[in-house]
DNA sequence: CTCACTCCCGTAAACGTTTACGGGAGTCGC
DNA sequence: GCGACTCCCGTAAACGTTTACGGGAGTGAG
C-alpha cells in the first residue's frame, strides 16, 4: 500500500529531468545512454505510470460504461460478454452500471458523464428513451450508443433488435404447424420490449389472416413466477393451441403451469420463448425460442462506440440486428 | 461533446477565486452571498466536477475492480449481481475484468493496480493463487479481496466457499436415499473448484464407509458439452446409481446423456449439480443442487473490501460461506 | 574563428481539483 | 487610537503526467 514511484523518483535516481523520463517511457527519440539509465531506474523501482494523472492531461480515461437494467438477466449477460472483449482488445476498461430499470438511475448515469470518468457510454434503457433522456442525450459530453430504439432524428448511434420480425418468425412457424389459436404472454406494456411485442403480435396475426382475440393475450412481467401467473390467468378463460412468450423466463413459467394442467407440450400447446438464452436448452422439452441477437447487439454497440471514439464526427448510425428462430422440441416434438 | 465548464469558468462568472468556488461546492463555511453567486453560476453553466482531477488530488478514484474468469458463468453473474449494489450504495463504481481463466491475465490485472485506476480489487482466480500471484498480492498497492482459497498466511482478505462441506452434504443426501455407487463428474483438477471437489469426494466417501472406485470418477470441463462427454465415458465402463456433478452445466450434460441411454432420473440414476443456479430449476426433472453461496460470497467480498478501504489496517479476515443443499426432483422424484 | 545547424535535454506550464497560508477588513475592548 | 481577534477570501502550491520552448554543446563549412 506504499506510495509508488513517480517519474520524479525515477528522474532523481537516473540523474535526469522528468521530461526525459517521460520521453523515454513514451518512446520519443532520446539518446541511447539516457534511455538506458531511465529504463534501469524504472525497472529497479518497479514503476507503473499513474493512469489518473495521465487521464487528466490527455483527457482520455480509456474507460467505457455499460448501463443496463439488471446484470442477472441473460440478455444483458450476453451483451456484456461480447462488449467486454471488444473493448479490452482496444485497450478500454468496462465500467458496469445496473439501473434496475429505474429511469432516474438511467438519467443519473447520463448526467454523470459530465464527470468524465469514462470516454463513452453504451446504454440500454428498459423503458425507452423518454423526453427526459433526450436533452441529456443530445448534449452528452461523451459519445453514447443506445441499445434499443430512439426517437427519429436523435443524434446518437443506435443498435436495435427487430422485435417485429422476431414475432412474425414465431407466428409464421406456429401457423405453419397448423396452430390457429396463438396466445401471447407479454411483459409490461410500458417497457420497450413489451410494447414492441404487443404491436408486432397484432400485426403478425393480421398478416396471417388470424383474428385478434383479447382473451388470448395476457400481460405480466418478465420473470418466471409472473409468467406462470399470467399463463394461469390465460388458461382459465381460453384454450390456446400455442403460446408465444415475451422471453424465455416467462416461457419457463408457462411450462410449469402447462405441466400442472396436464397439457402436453407441444401436442396440446406449442410453446415459444424469446431471447434464445441457455435456459431454452436447459428446459425440457427444450424450448423453441426467437433469438433477438443480444450478443450481436452488444458487439455491434461496442464497435460503434469505438468508431465514434476514434474518428468522432461521422453521422449517427443505426444498426438493426436480424432475429433468428431456434426451433426445438416445444413446437416440433422431437427433443 | 463541448468542453464543459471548470471551476475556473465559474470563478470568472461569479467574480470570485477558484478557491472560493471549491469551498462553496464542498460545503466549507463561506459567506452567504458568495455561496449564492457561486451556486448561481454553477447552475447556469451546468457545472459537473471532473472526477479525474479530483482523483488525482485525493488519491481516490471511487472505483473498484472485479476480476473473474467468465461473465457468462452463472456463478460469477450471481457475484456481480450482489457486488454491484453494495459498491453503489457506498459511492463506488464497478470495473469488470474477464480473464478467461488465463493466469497471465490475472497477473496483469494485479500488476495494473499500480496504475491506480481503482481503489481496490476483488479477484477470483480460477486456478488458485499460485506462487506467481503471491508477490504481487502481498505488495499490491491497493487492497485486494480474494474469492477462493489463499495460502496460509497470505496477508489479504479472503472469502471462500466450503466445497468440502458441500460435497459431503450431497453425498450424505444420496447415501440416505440408499445410493451406494455414487459417481463424480468433475472439472479440471488444476482449477480450484476441481481440486477441491476431488478431495472432498474421496473424503466424504470414506466417512460414509463407501469404497473409492476410480471407474466412477471422470474429469471433463465445467461446460455442458464436456459434461456430456464425461458422462458418456463414465457410463461406458460403470453403472452408478447416482452422479454428483461439479456444477450445474455438467449436470445438464449428464442429463442429456442419461436421457439418451434411457436411464430414468432419479429412479435409475440420481443426479446432483453444484452452484444451484437458475439452470437447476429450468431443467426437467428439476435438479437437486449444492449451493455454494456465490451471491453471498460476492456480497461478503464487497463488504470486506469496503471495510478495508475505510479503516485500512485491520488484520486480514477470512470468511467462509456455508453450503446449502436444494433438494429437487432429480434425487427425490416429485418435481 | 564564427555562424548555422543539429541533437539532447531541462525548465516550466498545463490539465482541474483541493487546501495551506496569509492578508485585508471589520469589530471589540482598553 | 491601537492591538488582538475573527471572518472571508485570494494566491499559490500540489497531485503525476505530457509537451512547448529554448538553451547548451557539438559539428561542419566558410
Amino acid at each position: 500500500m506504499a506510495q509508488g514511484p513517480t517519474i520524479t523518483t525515477i528522474a532523481a535516481r537516473a540523474g535526469v529531468s522528468i521530461a526525459s523520463v517521460s520521453r523515454v517511457l513514451n518512446g520519443l527519440p532520446t539518446r541511447e545512454e539516457t534511455v538506458r539509465k531511465v529504463m534501469a531506474a524504472a525497472d529497479e523501482l518497479g514503476y507503473v505510470p499513474n493512469a489518473v494523472a495521465r487521464s487528466l492531461k490527455s483527457n482520455r480515461t480509456y474507460q467505457v460504461a455499460f448501463a443496463m437494467a439488471d446484470i442477472g438477466n441473460p440478455t444483458y449477460v450476453a451483451m456484456v460478454r461480447e462488449i467486454q472483449p471488444v473493448l479490452k482488445a482496444a485497450g478500454y476498461r468496462l465500467v458496469l452500471h445496473s439501473t434496475d430499470g429505474d429511469v432516474d438511475d438511467e438519467l443519473d448515469v447520463l448526467r454523470r458523464l459530465g464527470e468524465r470518468y469514462v470516454d463513452g457510454l453504451i446504454i440500454s434503457p428498459l423503458r425507452g428513451v423518454a423526453q427526459r433522456h433526450l436533452d441529456l442525450l443530445t448534449s452528452a459530453p461523451a459519445p453514447v450508443v443506445v441499445i434499443g430504439s430512439v426517437p427519429e432524428g436523435t443524434p446518437v448511434d443506435n443498435v436495435r433488435a427487430d422485435s417485429r420480425a422476431g414475432v412474425r418468425l414465431a407466428l409464421e412457424h406456429l401457423h405453419g404447424l397448423g396452430r390457429r389459436r396463438i396466445g401471447l404472454l407479454n411483459g409490461p406494456l410500458d417497457t420497450v420490449p413489451g410494447a414492441a411485442r404487443a404491436t408486432a403480435y397484432t400485426d403478425a396475426l393480421a398478416s396471417l389472416g388470424l383474428p385478434y382475440d383479447p382473451n388470448l393475450v395476457e400481460v405480466g412481467d418478465f420473470y418466471r413466477a409472473e409468467g406462470a401467473l399470467a399463463a394461469r390467468r390465460l388458461l382459465e378463460r381460453a384454450r390456446p393451441d400455442a403460446l408465444l412468450c415475451a422471453n424465455d423466463l416467462i416461457a419457463l413459467g408457462a411450462l410449469d403451469v402447462l405441466r400442472e394442467e396436464r397439457l402436453r407440450v407441444p401436442e396440446d400447446v406449442a410453446l415459444v420463448g424469446m431471447d434464445d438464452t441457455e435456459l431454452a436448452t436447459a428446459a425440457w422439452p427444450t424450448l423453441t425460442s426467437v433469438g433477438l441477437g443480444s450478443a450481436e447487439r452488444g458487439r455491434r454497440a461496442a464497435e460503434l462506440l469505438l468508431d465514434r471514439l476514434n474518428d468522432g464526427a461521422a453521422a449517427p448510425r443505426i444498426v438493426t440486428v436480424e432475429p433468428t428462430l431456434a426451433v426445438r422440441a416445444s413446437t416440433e416434438g422431437a427433443p
